[in-house]
DNA sequence: CTAATTTGTCCGTTAGCCGGACAAATTAAG
DNA sequence: CTTAATTTGTCCGGCTAACGGACAAATTAG
């Protein structure tokens, strides 16, 4: 009970900001005399801090507001996917307390190895919250693969030639063997270390702290060699019943269609992948299809003949967009999204993209005000903020994870 | 937090069946006397009863059985449909306490003269009720349309040809006025009357006590004139930003393929809507097609054919069955689901859509151990029966709105 | 028949929220 | 400037309800 009025407490600072006892009594309906004993409370455990005094409101003596202190609590969130490995670690005001990205060909690796740059990586992130005076309460992995989050393990990941790798696991033996002072700092609680979906934490990162944050039924599509999603449904991630929601590559939308990886025809992955863009935009001996070039680098080139007028990549982006908002629709029908946010390649030739899409998606759409569309502004670090989200939820569902400072 | 622990006891009972008190309290994490308190409470308010002695279990004292007693307590859900409206008494048991079915044009009639006729059935519930001593607790209108459930209003019914029509203050209105005795026994909390789509509801009544009742991941399809949708995530209706989620059956699956009613092309509705059957299966001037006939008659002729092995029918009914599964999995692939439920007449036919249907599903659901498929066993009365489960669950969530017997 | 075990109830203890009283700090009015 | 009014934050008593332990009752094993 005290610990579930915490956690609103705390979570009503964050999600409304700075403001007095007395207004968070009357806000979450508790007594004025009991959110005064929470707030001491959450004060002692360093969540919470006094702010200024509210000067000239009304009448009546002002009153002293409290706000989050976010700032010695620290989520850490790593991402590994094809070609990178990004770890992030946040600060419960979803403030950046470090951020650091290694490039590593997964696929050319045994999966150990990349544990041990996922490692090496961690401890690196460790370190920082050590000298900036931040407490490591949890750490997240994003995984472009099916994973079973309830013990840690990935199912299958195509993309890095992953089946049933113990990540979890792994990387707690890993750090447990490597300076145990580091890893003495995460708490010693199963949960302290999860894997799960990278499209599903980009989707919570969205949510957390994107450019719609806090919206509680949100779509998230992610453009990259595949696609991905993630879906928020009144504020909590979808799952399913396996833990294997949101595959939505490989919705059937052009029976005759290309042959797609998967061996079917006619994927939506096969129209609005990258690859797809790709076949469309440029010859397969245009230099933007060199296989030694990068994501990033690819489509700086594709934005960069978009925005010259080139007609063969104009046409390409205006199919794809409409193939995006033929799919897509079928999300908005079955979702009723308040938004849908577009990340990955989808967000960074959004302007070309969004006009075609809308079209489509418009004309598709059942329900009357469909849903708005938004391009991500968390570009490729989604997945990696929203696993250091997840990590810092923990806090704000049980804020007595944290210690009390002073005995009581 | 009592609200919560008197829930907690007695949805564990209905869940998890009779037993003993001891045993609640293990299981639950309560404390034996808190728990023998909870229960001496729900005795009272009449929810729960003392059953047998458990006998020859083991060594000690024997347990007595404390079981829920759903008899007092009536749920009612009334279903509009294209041509017929249908009444469901529910108890909290779930046993059927009445059950009626009136024919009724309704597109041929104004939305005022259906809700009469509604009025009318639901005083017949409510007779009921007083004769049977069933006290009821509230009442959940089903209907084809999309819904603002808050302000129980229906926005858009097209097989209806309803246009923002307030059901719920209408029918309030009807009530009010008419034998203020019966409507008396409603309590007047201001969700006591709730509309809600029929689809939605049907998938709660599958949730609730269908063949799968309990499955908290569970995706109910429903074939009739168009395709409908509910989905059950994590054991909770997924209802989407604005309530109109569920909207499935214009998915694009074949860009060239036949006009819809909703004037696009390829709808996976024109695909596996009953009119794609009936066009696939019989010429227009086929006995079949007959426009006096109604659902249920024509399921019935076109199940004789194909029992007995017409070709022409059992073509189109794989063909249907095929399309089925495309569908069915972009749902599966979407949310995961542990079981589909077919309702409708998917459920009617089912023995024959079920072979192609599964090896279409097989072949592009991507994660392992794909979801189950299941034939509803509740008919045509799912919505209704999940209209009345939705107001029983407004005593299981608080179970202090049923009155004491005793004063304390 | 006795010991062991399990159940259900009773009772004292404790956690923690609520309501009211009160001092402190401010604005509005005279 | 003074006084009244208002609002805030804290403290204290009261109350609800869960918990833990004790105990009688009812049963089985030996």
């Amino acid at each position: 009970m005290r610990r579930s009025n915490l956690a609103l407490v705390l979570r009503h600072l964050r999600d409304a900001g700075p403001r007095s006892r007395a207004r968070i009594a009357v806000e979450t309906g508790l007594n004025r005399g009991t959110v005064s004993s929470l707030t001491a409370e959450l004060i002692d455990r360093g969540l919470v801090r006094e702010g200024d005094v509210e000067r000239g409101g009304s009448v009546g003596r002002p009153g002293q507001t409290v706000e989050l202190d976010g700032r010695g609590i620290g989520g850490i969130g790593v991402e590994i996917n094809v070609d990178y490995v990004t770890a992030v670690v946040l600060n419960l005001s979803n403030a950046v307390v470090f951020e650091h990205r290694v490039a590593l060909d997964v696929q050319a690796l045994p999966a150990e190895a990349v544990l041990d740059a996922v490692t090496e990586l961690a401890i690196r992130a460790l370190a920082e919250c050590d000298e900036r005076q931040v407490t490591p309460v949890g750490m997240t992995l994003a995984v472009p693969a099916l994973v079973d989050t309830d013990d840690g393990v990935v199912a299958f990941a195509p993309n890095l030639h992953w089946t049933k790798v113990d990540a979890v696991s792994g990387l707690r033996r890993r750090l447990d063997g490597h300076t145990p002072g580091f890893w003495g700092s995460l708490p010693r609680r199963h949960s302290a270390i999860q894997v799960d979906n990278d499209a599903n934490l980009a989707a919570l990162g969205e949510f957390a702290m994107g450019s719609r944050a806090g919206t509680a039924d949100l779509v998230y599509l992610t453009g990259e060699t595949g696609v991905g999603g993630g879906v928020m449904v009144d504020g909590r991630l979808l799952r399913g019943a396996a833990g294997f929601s949101g595959e939505i590559g490989h919705m059937p939308l052009n029976p005759g269609g290309d042959l797609c990886g998967c061996g079917r025809r006619g994927c939506w992955e096969t129209m609005v992948g990258l690859a797809a863009l790709l076949r469309m935009a440029a010859t397969p001996d245009d230099p933007v299809c060199d296989p030694s070039l990068d994501l990033e680098q690819r489509l700086s080139m594709l934005s960069g003949r978009a925005d010259a007028g080139e007609p063969r990549t104009l046409d390409a982006l205006k199919l794809v967009g409409e193939a995006l908002g033929l799919g897509a629709s079928i999300l908005v029908n079955v979702f009723n999204p308040r938004v849908l946010v577009l990340g990955g390649y989808f967000a960074s030739l959004g302007d070309y993209l969004l006009e075609p899409m809308l079209a489509e998606l418009h004309a598709r759409v059942i329900a009357p005000d469909a849903c708005e569309v938004a391009l991500s502004t968390l570009g490729f670090t989604a997945a990696a903020r929203g696993g250091a989200h997840v990590a810092l939820e923990a806090v704000l569902d049980d804020p007595t994870l944290v210690a009390l400072r002073h005995t009581p």
